[in-house]
RNA sequence: GGGUGGUUAGCUCAGCGGUAGAGCGCCUCGCUUACACCGAGGAUGUCGGGGGUUCGAAACCCUCACCGCCCA
């Protein structure tokens, strides 16, 4: 009996996880059933990047979404979470484009064509992408997978084309000629929130524009592009240049005749006050030529090269023209000053570095003001909530500034963008079930749309929207939506624009839970060029998937980062070995779970004890979690475990195993109902070694599926705590005066527990007699040191000779800390306004403690007037 | 430049009005039959500086300094 329910000496979380993940697959416990009467709990998985492999990151968001659905799961709801990535637009045509340059002989994907590109795109997909899938599954996660979805889904589409259609009916997407990011690499439009802005050290050079009549010195950090300048700018009201305004100077270089114009976007007191205008590379510069008509000449081709000025920088790089045009400046003379280097803001693609260029050209843009509108105020009316409420305002400033979103990509890979222009200058929207046009001269739209685009539908595009599916009326809206509030922007803002358009005003998640970003050890952030990064599949290789979750989860606190470390990982791995060596114990012990807990009366003061600190930790962590407090819930389980459990309860039940009958019996039923609860409520942060161990205990089927544990206030005694707490200041009292003394802990020596027997502490002694290897006083027994701990007075023989020197040091010291306690709470009762204006409770508090450090240096004090010499 | 978060033990962080906490690290003992991935005991902080409010401030207010993040 004993035998089979023995567990292995050693624990070794490899071999245990990957069978278990693969057998909650077979038992299809995660297949949510749309049909059930069960309440509904849905997250959708912030999809991951086609391309990409888990990171930390991913650990912490998944660990997290994990944790609530598996709680969710065992609290009886139906239970869906549903898996599956994005498409990835540019980094995905970035890998396949790549590949396409390292065959033999290399090729463009112009070489191949539209139609064969994406086909190869698909089969990379087959191959090698979504691997970060496979990954998820190391990590435990216990997602639908028969639900899994992709953005370029079939189903996903239609939601994708259904919505642009409404968006373009309602005048919520038109088409401009803008200035917009672009990438001279990818050869695209990004959305402003696709470009990364970085303090690069740049140049500022003032240049004097004009001839000996009329000259102007304007300043630049972007030389080149006074090639394609169409005015100079200055602020109405500034002396210096008010004269000028509405003549003309001389473009050098070019040789071109343009305005000087007033403008209050100028800022007087920057550079010289005096700005170049070339309205199609600036945003601002574009602004400012729409309000004076300034012609908007372009100077540079798709890939940044120099092209059409009629100069001799045309088909230069425009950082080789930057060097060469300041250089011809300089032998014209016409350089004023130089700062080089000039650190200033510049924008980069986020995908692939590549300085980004502002360009003038044709885009599809979402009018945001009237949606992010809505979005904004869906929080502050209080549909939808932010947890923790804290990070609330960065979301207003995000949505409540947002401008039109630049949705089409020069791109192949990705949703084609639903629109036909014919002969005539028609412009057609295709819906999902409408026939495109056919006739001569239709041509479709060549872009496709922003990843983000189809992302943004995901909480309801997953579930079958447009249809209205069983599962859409099911799981929409959903439940909560956890991520990083580092995208809280990128995609949580537009996940609430398109839910409450396409939804009629319900938005995509009740509440949004936000968590911060994993850093190393030190908190600084982790990238690949400090070398810093963490890999969380070696850890979890290394220490288990239990091991780095639970490090992860114990150290989300809401919305601020956290630091890691791989000792860190360790020591969580360090808890789950103590968690099976104490199941280990139990079994061997014969603890069960099958048998009922007996009644608190038939139960010894410390397994009412343990008891109480169980439901009171169940209760306490059950709290935390559903207040998204990871961080409070795991330290709580943690130190009950640990402390309370493992360090307290087994250690004083090995007393009533060597008394054996009812009360090891009892013991028996008590450590398999602690463990079968704390193991379940464990479950969710650290699913696999909970399951094998609760298996193991109780025989059931699995956890995954087992009931969430419920507090049992009837068992929650405070008398029975404190009374256990001063057991265990006795115990640890003694203990350090065996420390003290040099007697080895394993070595019993007989004592006397003077007036134990009228105490509180009488049903502990003898767990405390035990634990602490004090034996029953001899016929011979003779006092040879003593301690007060609390009311009970302590002797020992130690058959020998004690250690006074070091007795009164410890004395000493503890004397000195009761009287400077004592000293503390004296000055407040004495303090007149402190008794006038405290609460009752507080000096009630005070005083107690002043009679307690009373009590204390009275004892020491006798104590020390009792050591020899 | 505009927002916004932070500054608590050697490190990373909780605490946010009533005697300073955790994890890791550190020191001393210890192979006591679950566990050395362990046990027992111990040390460690004028809670960034300066003002103020309060009977009482790490916590609230003001101010300065220094880090960080987001957006320009």
């Amino acid at each position: 009996m004993a035998a089979e329910r023995e567990l292995p000496t050693h624990f070794s979380p490899a071999e245990l996880e990957a069978p278990l993940y693969q057998s909650w697959i077979e038992r299809n416990y995660f297949s949510a059933d749309a049909n059930s009467q069960k309440a509904p709990f849905c997250i959708v998985i912030p999809p991951p990047n086609v391309t990409g492999s888990l990171h930390i990151g991913h650990a912490l968001d998944h660990t997290l979404q994990d944790t609530l659905t598996r709680r969710r799961r065992m609290q009886g709801y139906e239970a869906l979470w549903l898996p599956g990535m994005d498409h990835a637009g540019i980094a995905t045509q970035n890998v396949v484009e790549k590949q396409l340059t390292q065959q033999q002989p290399p090729k463009s994907r112009h070489d191949l064509g539209r139609e064969e590109f994406v086909k190869k795109v698909w089969e990379w997909k087959a191959e090698s992408g979504g691997a970060i899938l496979g990954q998820m599954k190391r990590l435990g996660d216990s997602v639908d997978w028969s639900r899994e979805r992709f953005t370029m889904d079939e189903g996903l589409s239609r939601a994708v084309l259904t919505i642009f259609k409404r968006l373009y009916e309602k005048e919520l997407i038109y088409r401009a000629e803008r200035i917009i990011n672009w990438c001279p690499r990818c050869l695209t439009a990004l959305s402003d929130i696709e470009v990364e802005h970085s303090d690069d050290a740049g140049e500022f050079v003032q240049v004097r524009y004009g001839d000996d009549q009329l000259n102007i010195t304007v300043a630049t950090t972007r030389p080149e592009t006074m090639l394609g300048d169409g005015a100079v700018a200055v602020h109405p009201d500034d002396e210096r240049y008010k004269h000028m305004i509405g003549k003309e100077v001389l473009l050098p270089l070019v040789n071109r005749m343009i305005p000087i114009i007033a403008d209050e976007l100028v800022e007087p007191e920057f550079g010289t006050g005096a700005v170049k205008v070339t309205a199609a590379h600036d945003p601002n510069d574009f602004e400012m030529g729409r309000r004076h008509n300034v012609p908007m000449i372009v100077i540079m081709n798709e890939h940044g090269i120099m092209e059409g000025t009629g100069t001799e920088f045309d088909g230069m790089d425009r950082f080789d023209a930057r060097k060469a045009v300041v250089e011809r400046l300089r032998e014209m003379g016409r350089v004023v000053s130089e700062k080089r280097p000039y650190v200033h803001a510049v924008g980069h693609c986020s995908r692939c570095d590549t300085t980004v260029e502002p360009r003038l050209s044709m885009q599809w843009f979402v009018k945001v003001a009237p949606l992010a509108k809505a979005a904004g105020d869906a929080v502050r009316n209080g549909l939808v909530k932010i947890e923790p409420a804290e990070l609330a305002p960065r979301y207003f400033e995000w949505v409540d500034n947002m401008h039109d979103w630049c949705i089409s990509r020069q791109l192949w890979w990705g949703h084609r963008i639903p629109v036909w222009y014919g002969p005539n200058g028609e412009v057609l929207v295709v819906g999902p079930d409408e026939k495109a046009p056919t006739g001569a001269g239709w041509e479709q739209d060549p872009d496709v749309l922003d990843t983000w685009f189809s992302s943004a539908l995901w909480p309801f595009s997953t579930l079958g929207w447009p249809d209205e599916s069983g599962d859409l009326a099911k799981f929409y809206p959903t439940s909560v939506l956890v991520t990083g509030y580092d995208i809280l922007f990128f995609w949580v803002a537009r996940m609430m624009i398109f839910g409450l358009f396409a939804m009629d005003g319900t938005p995509p998640f009740h509440t949004i839970a936000l968590h911060g970003l994993v850093r190393d050890k030190f908190g600084k952030k982790m990238s690949k060029s400090r070398g810093n990064t963490i890999d969380p599949l070696e850890f979890m290789d290394k220490y288990g998937a239990d091991a780095l979750r639970f490090s992860l989860a114990r150290g989300a606190n809401p919305g601020t980062d956290q630091a890691l470390a791989e000792e860190w990982v360790a020591g969580s791995r360090n808890f789950a070995t103590k968690l099976w060596n104490a199941s280990r114990f139990a079994l061997l012990n014969g603890a069960t779970s099958a048998r009922p807990l007996p009644e608190k009366s038939a139960l010894t003061a410390i397994d009412n004890w343990i008891l109480s600190r169980l439901h009171q930790t169940i209760k306490e962590a059950d709290n935390y979690f559903e207040g998204f407090e990871f961080a409070k819930a795991c330290d709580a389980i943690y130190h009950f475990a640990w402390d309370d459990f493992c360090d307290w309860y087994l250690e004083l039940a090995k007393s009533s195993f060597a008394q054996g009958g009812a009360q090891a019996e009892n013991a028996q039923a008590v450590i398999g109902h602690v463990l079968d609860n704390l193991l379940r409520i464990l479950h969710p942060v650290m699913p696999f070694i909970t399951e094998a161990l609760w298996t193991r205990l109780t025989g059931g089927e699995s956890l995954v599926i087992a009931a969430w544990p419920e507090a049992d206030e009837s068992r929650i005694d405070e008398r029975t705590n404190a009374a256990m707490e001063e057991v265990k200041s006795l115990i640890t009292e003694v203990r350090r005066f065996r420390n003290d003394q040099g007697v080895k802990s394993s070595a019993p020596i007989p004592g006397r527990f003077n007036g134990i027997d009228k105490s509180a502490l009488a049903p502990y002694e003898k767990a405390i007699r035990s634990v602490l290897r004090i034996t029953d006083p001899a016929e011979n027994f003779t006092v040879s040191g003593s301690i007060v701990a609390g009311s009970i007075n302590c002797e020992f023989d130690l058959s020998g000779t004690v250690d006074v020197a070091a007795e009164r040091a410890r004395l000493e010291k503890d004397l000195a800390t009761a009287e400077k306690d004592r000293e503390t709470a004296r000055v407040k009762l004495d303090n007149a306004d402190f008794m006038a204006k405290a609460p009752e409770k507080v000096v009630t508090t005070i005083k107690a403690r002043l009679e307690e450090t009373d009590r204390d240096i009275a004892r020491i004090t006798e104590q020390l007037k009792k050591l020899p010499g």
